[in-house]
DNA sequence: AGCCTGTATCGATGGTTGTCGATATGACTA
DNA sequence: TAGTCATATCGACAACCATCGATACAGGCT
């Protein structure tokens, strides 16, 4: 034994996080680490208030479409982004709120963020 | 043949995220598409200014202890935690420039922050 | 109706990742 | 020096993921 009066452990104070939403949380930063899909998030934002043709970013990548597809969908999953298809093409654009509740939660990681107002 | 004046690509606005550092920026989001390592951060943050010795983050989740010291490994490789042998003990604490860096990737996730000061 | 174009889904595959038990390393005590 | 505790590393394995080609679906043309 250690002396246990040189103990370091002082009180374990209760994760701030819960499991429950540490597990939303993750999934909101696990869809953004990826370099493409991260690329892809900037290219989306780059059009403020306006939205983006996917027929725009598919040439940007040196990957298949069916790649580029699944990045979209992964995104728009986590409530990244939202989509629309109007005649033959299909419009992406972001989805602020969710980007700021991640951020929210970077700017003070020890501070739950108010819950996703989905 | 769809009209080629409705052709929806107006310009393809180069990605404001290069590849190189998108890359950089989604190995961060990377680390922390984890519940485990995301809880773990929030309690690192939670001591603001003080650390946090790991003997006091271990048991607060049902994992091994290896497993623990694997996730924390993985936040210091992403540069968003460090930490410091002081005797038998191991302690962390958040590096919050990182953070930052990535918090303002997206609060405005059309612009590229400025470089790590790493 | 039939054809063409844009986008999404499917199934397979190689690489990555989270987890564990076993073990190594570093530090304090007796 | 030997023993014990705290933490990290190693090797293995199952689960997951990024990518592809092939194919399905949807909408506009002729």
């Amino acid at each position: 034994m250690v002396q246990p009066d040189a103990a370091c452990c002082t009180d374990l104070s209760a994760a701030p996080l819960s499991e429950r939403r540490a597990a939303e949380l993750a999934g909101g930063f696990k869809a953004l680490g990826d370099p493409v899909r991260l690329r892809l998030l900037s290219m989306i934002a780059a059009r403020a208030g306006d939205d983006v043709c996917v027929c725009e970013l598919t040439p940007a990548f040196a990957l298949s479409q069916p790649t580029i597809s699944h990045h979209l969908k992964v995104l728009r999953q986590a409530g990244l982004i939202d989509c629309e298809r109007r005649g033959t093409w299909v419009y992406y654009w972001l989805v602020p709120e969710t980007a700021a509740t991640l951020a929210a939660l970077l700017r003070d990681p020890a501070s739950d963020p108010l819950p996703t107002p989905a």
